[in-house]
DNA sequence: ACCGGTTTGTACGATATCGTACTTTCCGTG
DNA sequence: CACGGAAAGTACGATATCGTACAAACCGGT
């Protein structure tokens, strides 16, 4: 009998399920999970520069030019030029693209309230905690993305 | 000013951090993240069918098909007939792949405990009421596949 | 014993993410 | 102010996961 991992299982466990929860919550709004986070994202931040959207998210670079260009062929996003640097973009929500983060928005909140309504004050302090050791842990600093020189 | 995700972004944060950590340590025995999870499944509950790994791991069938393919062209799983049931296969380790899964299953425990270590019983207590009202709010049952009919 | 419906796994084409190479721009140091 | 290195994005080929279609086997009702 192995011992039970008392903390990858029901991890895993819980992201899929929300995963599977979040996306069944847009697909009616016709988008893919990732791309949901990323205009909910736009919704509170906008105007981001790519690279912000990586770290936080946690996609490579490759991938956001991806996600981003599907993004922008539905018309619910735009890239400018940053204004203090020449190099970047910076990405924000077309009108289009405002309404559906809104609605975005919603759901997850609509999500974090009704979890929250299921424990208590303590239980989300002993959570907070345990997310605090595993980054202790891991020692994974996840701010920068670290695209090359990983060994 | 937008409220913060108090149970989303933590989560979404503490899963990268942990397939960072876990995935640095499991380079040097050349495993995949993924691989390595169904690896050290195996190491406890072989031999199983594919099915189960299936919806243990939330990775589709034909994923798993793949998947499983490599580790076994890799000489560290095998594929054999289940003897009540002609459709299915069942899945054990090597003993090349029975060593490997050793190593991950140390990897894991060692993570495990030190993560413990950092919190209280009364933390853990709370994690695991979060992890409970994740599950109530999605209503996601999670144990069958669910390929088909997801509409 | 048959027959429809379900379950198991694979095959295969579609898509998303990744990794590397490259361009442009920025920045610090001399 | 020139120059080497770092950083921001993109391009593009590689890979992993997905979705659908399918063949084989199981199961329950009749």
């Amino acid at each position: 009998m192995p011992e039970p991992l008392i903390f990858l299982s029901p991890l895993h466990k819980a992201t899929r399920q929300i995963g599977t929860y979040l996306s069944s919550r847009m697909v009616e709004l016709e988008l893919a999970g990732s791309e949901g986070h990323v205009l909910a994202y736009l919704g509170s931040y906008a105007p981001v520069p790519i690279s912000e959207l990586s770290s936080v998210f946690g996609h490579r670079k490759s991938t956001l030019t991806s996600l981003l260009d599907r993004l922008e062929e539905r018309g619910l996003i735009r890239r400018d030029v940053h204004p203090e640097d020449r190099r970047s973009f910076v990405v924000s929500l077309t009108p289009r693209g405002r309404k559906l983060a809104t609605r975005v928005r919603a759901v997850t909140e609509e999500f974090e309230a009704r979890v929250r309504d299921g424990v208590t004050a303590k239980d989300l302090e002993g959570f907070r905690r345990v997310m605090d050791s595993i980054a202790n842990v891991t020692q994974v600093e996840l701010k920068p993305t670290r695209q090359e020189k990983s060994a």
